[in-house]
Order: structure tokens, then C-alpha cells, then sequence
DNA sequence: CTGAAAGCGCTTACAG
DNA sequence: CTGAAAGCGCTTACAG
């Protein structure tokens, strides 16, 4: 291993010098700078990041985090598009991205994570904070660690999809075409903030338009399409007369609209589904699916923004991000039924 | 901060004692660990892991590098499989995962990649290392850095799909159904690695049948759902004739699929489709892809496996995991043209 | 403009 | 069984 200490060696100078050139510190004559540059070049060396990191505190490491809830969290189309913004966003920074996974559970999140917050090794956090029973948050904020949240944990700095908003969206669209059977497929309670948001805007939608939304029959999935598609079947069984189904994500209203095919249902002439996420493979089923677009990728670069700001000892502002109703061909009109 | 001076000077004790009690070292007495754990307790005390690196030089971080070749890495299902293996492995190992996607480019990876590996922040890579031009593994090597390479640049320790059989497997099953008209949907050679073997798989497949593999029409696309779709437009326009489409991996197959029922074909009946990878939705299309499981999710893991069995000191094994043929509904035998 | 020295927090021979 | 001391590789006041 090339230290600083053969570099000083080899320029024939001092190794505080070395450190002062390459940290670009001012004085010290163009000679000295190129003695020096020549021995960095000749020997390859690379700072030890270890050694810096003790001395400034520094490590140039930022943490993302997705508390492990269920087992597919790397299939979430969610997770991708906020992994792709955050490295998008630290590696332009030059910084490196460290992936945590705790396991969350009532009592908080895993050892090792807090451990892991706590080892000096990284300099801010963002995470997905959606969980409800434990904010994986709270402990960084305890031990002012910057860090950003993406989710609806009261933080003080946040961005978040107008779920609310989206639900909302995506109800008043059935209801102006002029459903009122309406299934839902949605997921545990206790799962998912975002999805808890997502039903607050389908009942005010409800509620604005004189419709009992606690009437609406529900089916709890697991955000798969596997869940989604037994979601449907149940719905469709007991409740034969629904003109229209909301599935909470895409994955589980594409799964529900397999279903419904499978079933005898003709999509949307039978039966209206949309969905909610505009995953990319909602442009692509049969029929294109109607749903909301999150921008789920702005989440993740605009939280690592943030945090980058925070850290550079700025105050920045929450940012609560619009949703916009993609319409496709899943969603129509229902049928009269008795004419 | 809590460091292991304060914590000694709490247990009454020196900071050597402490660190000894706390690295499990034998030889003190029970009276002194119970001072100093309590100390711990109290103070809740964290190793500061910059120390701790520059010490032992062990970091307890591995690095997980995908390549950036095309803007959408992290939608790639097999991409996303990867990280869930190697997240999995290396969180159980209480190490923690930097993620890194450097760009490359014919003279090799970018600096700051580059300058990671020479960091002594990461103890080992495991790499995608698929992509012709060039092999991000090589500088690791050549810096004697510990690391297993997921895919075909020659190296001493690897594990790989056996993408060769897959592309035989997939061929040989449309041949058996009677197709003989198959056009190929690829993806440009010096892109990946896999593919490349994929393609010499169906050549071996078609050479072993008496058919010749360079008269089959072939298309490149970028992976993408998208490309999938216009690359069965053009196959189909040009040659009308084809009964079966072969998508070199799922996503394109699905494209293709969507694309084709379009153009009024119905699938199986009037064109199979098959595709590469046994991604989720593979299964809830319409019809279910026919198409090539390839355990990606073993990937990772076994990868991972590998890489700490090598700082351990031992010599893995490389590893060629199998692939297998998933029967589904979108292949079918071939309609009889002139009867 | 340059360098000697202290210090970041830890571990590990080496004495005792 | 316990501790003093050196050292890991870097940066940063402080002198000169």
C-alpha cells in the first residue's frame, strides 16, 4: 500500500506538505507542487479512506435505507426507482452508497443497523420510512445524524408522494365514470403508510361524491401479484355485481385483472380495474392499465438533495411531490345493468 | 461520542483492557469484564469503525458493482435478484454492502471506482462483470483485492448461469414443437456477455437439428419492454411467415408479445412466443411466457458465499449454476401452412 | 511557503 | 490478568 508517507518520501518533501497539495491548500510554489504530483503519479497513490476518515470525520459514505418488512423489497418498483436517484444522485457528489436493510419491529429497528448509525462511518441517511409501527429515523435523529426521510414519519426534513392526493385521483376517475360497486384490494394496515394514505384519498373522493365508503368491499393483499389476483377472486365471488376494482399498486391490479379474465370478465367492458404506482409494465398489459403516477423516481434524488444540503450545513425544505391519473384502457364506463 | 477511553475511564480500567474484553479475548477475570460491560451499557458505547479500519484493516464492508451500461440497471430483474442474494449473505455476515456502478468505457473503469477499490474502505467486490469491452474486475485483481465475479470474464473465481444450455434449451423445445420460421430477439453484441452465450446456445441447438442458425432473422433491442415491442413489429413485417419469436429475455418477449397481438396475431395459436429469465411477470401475462429459469437470486448469494470464504482465507470453487425450461402457454406447435 | 508534532479511535505485541 | 506504548494513515493548527 502506497501511504502518504512514501509519496512524502519519494517527492522529498514533508508528508504534511503531500496532504496540503493534494488537499489543494493555497501556498506552496508551483515546484513543489509538481515534485510532489509527479510522486503521486509514479507510485499510484489513493489516500486510505480509513485514515482520512479518523482524522476529518469524513467518510464520503451516505446510508440508504429500506426497513426489511416483507421478503421482496428489492421487486418493489418503488425501492428500484428510489436506489436509482440516490446513486445517481451521491455518486455526482462523489460519494459512496451504503444499502441497510434492517429488520424493523415494535420495539425498533435491528442492532446491527444502530450499531451501524452510530460507527462514525457514515455522514447522513436516507431512508424509505414508511413502516408504521417503528420509524427507522427516530434513532438517527436521536443522534443528530443528518438524515432525509422518504415517507410520512414526522420528520423534519421529508419528501413524500401526495398519496392522499392520488387516491383521491384515481377514485374521482371511477366515480365520474360512473362506478359505485367498487372493490378494493389494499394491504394490512400496518404494513405501509403510504398505502393508509392512499385509502384516506379514496374515501374523501367517496365522501365528496355522497358514496359510504365503508360500504366499499376490501381484500387485503401483500403488494404481489399473486395477492393481488386472490384479492380479485374473493372480491369478484361475493361480491359478483362490482363494476370496478382499485388495486393499490400495479402489481396486485395486474394480478386482479388476470384474474378477472380468468374468471369470464372482459376488461374494462365487464369490469373497470386500475391501479396505482405506473409501473412500466402497466403500459404494456392487456388492456394498459389506468393508474397514478408517483414520480417515484424524483423521490430518491430529491431526498439525496437533501441530505446533501443538510450536510453541507443548509436547512432544506420539506417537498411534497403532485401525483398525475394516467389514463389507459382499463377503466370505462360500466354497463347498464338493468335497462 | 462515546470512545473506548471514556468507557475505561467509567470501568476504572485502561482502554487496552477494554478493547480486550470487548474482542472476546480471553485471560481476564469476570470481575473486570462485568465493570466494563456495564460501562458499555451505560455509556452506550459503539466502536468507532474508522479506528477500528485503521487498525486492522478490516472494514467490514464488501462492495457490490454493477457496471452502468444502459440507463435502467436497477429495473433489471436479474440485477435486482443479485442485490436481494448478496444483501442477504453479507448482512447475515454482519458486513455491510456498498453499492457501486461505475461507468465503463473501453480503456476500463471510471476514477472514482477505481479509486474505491484502493481505498482500503472495501475488503472484497463482488461484480456483474458481463460486459465485453471491459472487465471491472481486473483492476481488483490486480490489486490482489479479494473478489468473485458474477458472469463470464475469465476469472479465478466465478459464478454463472450456464446461459449457453438456457439458449439451447429454448430452442430445442420451438424445434420440437415443429417450428423451423424463428426469428431472434437480441441485443447488441458487445453489450453482454450473457447474451452472446445465449445466442452461441440456440446456434448449437438449431446446428444439432440440421437448421441453419445465420438464415433465422434476428433483431436488436435494449433489454426494454419497449424495444421488445418494436423489434416484433419489424420481425413480423419483414417476414410474415415466422411462427415462432424468441425474446432473449423476458422483457423484450413481453414487448414482442403485446406488439404482436396488435398486429392481430394470436398467441400461441398463430405465433409462439418464448423468453429468457422467469421474470415475475413471465407468469401473469397473457398467455403465461413460455421461457428459461435461470435462479438468479443464487447468484448473489452464492457469489457472496464465495467472496467471504476467500477473505477467510480459502479457495471457492467457481460455480456454473443450470437453467431449466419453464413450459407455459405461450408456445405452441406451428399451424400447418398449406395442408 | 514548509515541516514537526499532536491527535483522530482503535488494536496488539510486549512487559510486568 | 492488566496496562503503557506504539502504530495504523491521515489532517491541521502552530511555528518558523
Amino acid at each position: 500500500m502506497t501511504t502518504l508517507a512514501k509519496v512524502a518520501k519519494r517527492a522529498g518533501v514533508s508528508i504534511a506538505t503531500v496532504s496540503k497539495v493534494l488537499s489543494n491548500t493555497p501556498y506552496f510554489t508551483e515546484e513543489t507542487r509538481q515534485k510532489v504530483m509527479l510522486a503521486v503519479e509514479e507510485l499510484g497513490y489513493v489516500p486510505n479512506l480509513a485514515g482520512r476518515a479518523l482524522s476529518t470525520g469524513k467518510t464520503h459514505i451516505i446510508a440508504l435505507v429500506f426497513p426489511y418488512v416483507y421478503d421482496t423489497i428489492f421487486t418493489d418498483p418503488l425501492v428500484q426507482h428510489i436506489l436509482e436517484g440516490v446513486e445517481a444522485e451521491s455518486s455526482s457528489q462523489g460519494y459512496n452508497l451504503l444499502l441497510s436493510t434492517p429488520q424493523v419491529s415494535p420495539s425498533g429497528p435491528d442492532d446491527n443497523y444502530l450499531r451501524l448509525l452510530q460507527s462514525g462511518y457514515i455522514e447522513g441517511v436516507v431512508a424509505l420510512d414508511n413502516v408504521p409501527t417503528t420509524s427507522v429515523l427516530a434513532p438517527a435523529r436521536e443522534k443528530k445524524i443528518p438524515s432525509v426521510a422518504i415517507g410520512y414519519w414526522e420528520h423534519e426534513f421529508s419528501v413524500v408522494s401526495n398519496d392522499h392526493l392520488g387516491g383521491e385521483q384515481i377514485m374521482e376517475h371511477l366515480i365520474e365514470l360512473g362506478h359505485r360497486d367498487i372493490g378494493i384490494i389494499t394491504v394490512a394496515e400496518d404494513l405501509n403508510y403510504s398505502i393508509s394514505q392512499r385509502m384516506e384519498g379514496l374515501r374523501s373522493a367517496c365522501t365528496a361524491n355522497g358514496i359510504d365508503f365503508d360500504s366499499l368491499p376490501q381484500q387485503e393483499g401483500d403488494f404481489s401479484i399473486e395477492s393481488g389476483a386472490t384479492c380479485a377472486s374473493k372480491l369478484l365471488e361475493q361480491f359478483p355485481d362490482l363494476t370496478a376494482i382499485i388495486g393499490l399498486n400495479d402489481r396486485m391490479a395486474l394480478g386482479a385483472m388476470q384474474k378477472a379474465r380468468q374468471m369470464g370478465r372482459t376488461i374494462p367492458d365487464d369490469l373497470s380495474i386500475v391501479g396505482y404506482d405506473d409501473i412500466p409494465n402497466a403500459q404494456y398489459s392487456v388492456p394498459p392499465l389506468t393508474t397514478i403516477n408517483q414520480q417515484a423516481p424524483e423521490l430518491g434524488r430529491i431526498a439525496t438533495r437533501m441530505l446533501f444540503d443538510l450536510i453541507n450545513g443548509g436547512q432544506p425544505a420539506s417537498v411534497i411531490l403532485p401525483t398525475e391519473l394516467i389514463l389507459r384502457e382499463s377503466s370505462a364506463q360500466p354497463k347498464l345493468r338493468y335497462q
